[in-house]
DNA sequence: TTATGATATTATATATTTATGAATTAATAA
DNA sequence: TTATTAATTCATAAATATATAATATCATAA
């Protein structure tokens, strides 16, 4: 009853997390493997301050992660039900027929 | 290329539909098959006229449908894709381990 | 040290979303 | 007709999200 609203918030603000188009193409790329966020800015052209923020904010929901290799930044997936989520998007929106 | 971006802008248009506390509350009800629109409010305690921004929302973005029965309007969940976003929330915030 | 490359942070303007009160429509019963 | 029920629309304030320019940090190479 509460119990649910929590659960809804908790799953609104992860839905908020994905809800965007330009982490989307982020997570787009990430779906393939590491990516450092120079390469993140060539593939997806989304400007460098913006491409920060929105990694900050897949971080802040625990949908990314990072490891430093010298001077740069490898982001993955860290949540496994993104993959879900982004077949699902995949079958709505990506096949044609 | 050009056909990503277009394809993630309406992924995640979609994905704004459904990423909200009340909306996921309604859509949660809603999985459960039609309600009219009292009914919703009851079960949810939404404010009435939130709860009309929100069915108009989820209608907005082909979510979910009505139909009309004298006075009383049934909505429904309309895009089957919505089952399956809601499975995985369900997954990732709703189960006990 | 100093310069450079890779990335993050801060500040701020703009746009979008959400909440709420008041008024409106649409259907039906009295 | 008029009143009532069921729901939507409109207006607007407050909260959040997004975009962008400027600055800062951190690691490394010269």
């Amino acid at each position: 009853m509460e119990d649910m609203k929590e659960k809804a918030e908790l799953a609104a603000s992860f839905l908020k997390g994905l809800a965007n188009k330009d982490r989307l193409m982020i997570l787009c790329e990430l779906s393939q493997g590491e990516k450092n966020v120079t390469s993140l800015i060539e593939a997806t052209g989304i400007a460098q301050t913006s491409m920060s923020q929105h990694l900050n904010k897949l971080k802040d929901e625990d949908i990314v992660t990072f490891r430093r290799d010298h001077r740069t930044l490898y982001y993955s997936i860290s949540n496994p039900h993104v993959f879900d989520i982004m077949g699902t998007l995949y079958e709505a929106f990506c096949k044609e027929e």
